[in-house]
DNA sequence: GTCAAAAGATTCGAGCACTAATCATTTGAG
DNA sequence: CTCAAATGATTAGTGCTCGAATCTTTTGAC
């Protein structure tokens, strides 16, 4: 049903080898198989990736807060808080102002929330740590290293680049508006 | 700031050198950093990175459909129509019926969706592209190849995969030493 | 003591992503 | 021809993700 041959069409780049092109568009697709692998988990699991993955940070030091959840998942606090809800309502984590320092709100797992993460199935990727655990170990060690070579160029992009980017030099013109309606909020440039 | 201690936080195995926590880590710091570049691409160009994708696939097949946007970026259509909306409400795409066959629906480049594209930012990455480029070509192939093989092990757990997950009992891969465990029911909600 | 700044949690608005359901149209079996 | 199935686009509903407000409480400078 979906598509078998994603590598054809998307980057016209006729380069042949084009090592950053595999790269971007492999990115891509291991976004697309963590997020479908996660709602598979939601249906057979009634949670979902990210929500373990809190879950089991909660569990790790234990009366946390939010902001401690948020730093150890590498998640904004917004984010966060919106899964903690949703744990919340399934009963699996409880919150409580804290007395001393009022500001502060202590999670705690609830029952049913200690019985899942004992029985938790796999931190993440569930079949996929299984099949990685299975390669030769220097290949396994190859990839994290490449990973985290991208995640280094990745996460300096976002340090650096930022001023540059911030006053895009990629205006695509625009001016003399000549087509229908000009005056939508796109007024690159 | 973030926690600098990749092993230990949220993934229980103690492991020594634990190459598939790393490799696991590392993708959800990947999956962040693509986010986050995205949104500085929309601060900086009023254009997000799925928007760009799915623009020049348009553009790519200029009296393109729905669906064959979808196949080619690799996204269900569903997500596509959300953001061929955008793309249309910003006056980048045009929606056409199409008469011969009026179910379908042709898309085409505005004027200003054809400037953008001559002038586009790079595929997708825009700087992370640079930095990858500046590595060297060896280095580039085995980042490639690492990666493509993560793509591979994770699409193959999408196969191989559903039909054991779909009725429940999870493989809890915990006890890295021989003890497969069997399934536990962990019966939530 | 007072009040501004800081810190912590949360809400708000927007975009992306999916599956499942729906609607319109075309195709094809009878 | 007729109507069910197939096809294509879309909507509905849920969840993840973020930055930018907002609200409450604490801290600290005066």
């Amino acid at each position: 049903m979906v598509d078998q041959q994603p590598g054809v069409a998307v980057l016209g780049e006729q380069d042949p080898a084009a090592a950053d092109t595999r790269i971007l568009r492999a990115i891509r697709r291991i976004i697309r198989a963590v997020d479908l692998h996660s709602r598979k988990l939601m249906t057979g699991h009634q949670i979902t990736t990210p929500q373990l993955v809190c879950l089991l940070a909660v569990s790790e030091c234990e009366p946390a807060r939010s902001s401690e959840v948020a730093k150890s998942v590498s998640l904004s606090t917004a984010t966060v808080i919106g899964i903690l809800d949703r744990l919340e309502s399934k009963g699996l984590v409880r919150r409580e102002r804290n007395t001393t320092d009022r500001r502060v709100v202590n999670l705690w797992l609830t029952p049913d929330g200690r019985r899942l993460v004992e029985t938790a199935p796999s931190p993440l990727q569930d079949t996929l740590a299984g099949s990685i655990e299975r390669l030769p170990t220097d290949e396994q060690f190859s990839i994290a290293a490449a990973l985290e070579r991208v995640v280094g160029l990745m996460e300096a992009d976002q340090l650096d680049a930022a001023p540059l980017l911030e006053s895009g030099p990629i205006a695509p013109s625009r001016e003399a508006g000549t087509s229908a309606e000009p005056t939508k909020e796109l007024s690159i440039a």
